[in-house]
DNA sequence: TCGACAAACGCAACTAGCTTGCATTCTAAA
DNA sequence: TTTAGAATGCAAGCTAGTTGCGTTTGTCGA
C-alpha cells in the first residue's frame, strides 16, 4: 500500500509533510528519533510539524512510539499490507549509537497490576551495546 | 540499618545532603522523581546537586532508576536489611498524577536479543490510571 | 586534635527535547 | 471554483538534565 492510501485510510489528510515522513519510517523500518528523521530528510521540515506530524501518526494507529533512555521518542510506521511492526514487542536500545531495533520475535508479557488500576499500554527497552558499535570498539582496542 | 552505616558500607562520604536525600527515598519507599524530591524537601538543595547525589547513590547501588514516559528519571532506594526492591521488576506509571510504583511481586522477563548485541539492562514500564486518580475522576462525573 | 587534600557542593550558563500561541497556507468537500 | 477547517511554520518558552569552575567540607594521617 501507498502512503497515500494509508493516509487516507486512517482518515487523515494528504499532505505533502506527512508523505514524506511516512514514506521515510516505513523505508527505514527500525524506530527512529526526530534527529534522526531531521537529519535523514533532504528537504528541510520544521521540527513542530514534524512532532505534530509524528503524533497524529501514531494517533491515527499508523505508527508507534518508543521512549528510549535519553528520553528520547522513537517512531516506527509499518505497511498494514505486510508483515508489519505492531509495537507489542520489546525494543533494544544502543548506548553507544543511539540506534533502536524492535525485537519482534518475542511479545511483550503480560504483567498484573494491583488492585484498581487501568492499564492504558507498556513498553520494554533492553539497553546495551548493538553488534556494529560492539566491533568498532574492539577493532579500536587492537 | 541507618543512612549514615549505608553510605558508609557503599564506601560512600557521609554528606549532610546525601543522608537527606536517601532518608526521603527510605521513607517513601515508591519511585520519586527530581522534582518531587525537590518539592518534598523542607531546606533548598541545589538541583545539579540533586541530580549527582542520585547518580552517585545508584551507581552504588544503593538506589535504582527508572524513566517516566515524561522523559523524567524517578529514583527508589531500599534498606538492604528488609524486603527491598531491587530493581529487576516492573514499574507502574500513572499518567494523571504522574505517581509511579514498583511492582514488586513481578520479574522482568528475559529477552532473547540478535546475535552480537550485549545487554546491559532492560526496563518495563506499564502505564495508564492509578486506583487513587480513577476514583477521583469517577467522583467528578456523579 | 589538627591540617592537608581530594571529594562533594553550589552557582551560572548551556543543551536537548518538546510545547504553546498565532498568523499563514493548503486540502478536500460542497 | 469557492471556502471552511485543518495543517504548517515561525517565535518564544518550558522542563529535564549537563558542564565548568570556584568554594566548602569530610576523612584520614600525623
Amino acid at each position: 500500500m501507498d502512503v497515500e492510501k494509508m493516509l487516507s485510510a486512517a482518515k487523515l489528510r494528504n499532505t505533502h509533510q506527512r508523505k514524506v515522513v511516512l514514506q521515510l519510517l516505513i523505508e527505514k523500518g527500525s524506530p527512529l528519533s526526530h534527529s534522526e528523521i531531521s537529519s535523514i530528510l533532504t528537504e528541510p521540515l520544521d521540527k513542530v510539524t514534524l512532532y505534530r506530524t509524528l503524533q497524529t501518526l501514531t494517533d491515527a494507529g499508523i505508527a508507534h512510539q518508543v521512549q528510549g533512555l535519553d528520553g528520547a521518542w522513537r517512531f516506527c510506521a509499518h505497511d498494514p499490507d505486510s508483515e508489519g511492526c505492531p509495537g507489542d514487542h520489546p525494543h533494544f536500545l544502543c548506548l553507544h549509537c543511539g540506534k533502536m531495533f524492535c525485537l519482534t520475535n518475542q511479545r511483550l508479557p503480560r504483567i498484573e497490576v494491583t488492585e484498581g488500576m487501568s492499564v492504558e499500554g507498556k513498553q520494554l527497552v533492553v539497553y546495551g551495546c548493538c553488534s556494529e558499535c560492539k566491533t568498532e570498539t574492539e577493532d579500536k582496542l587492537k
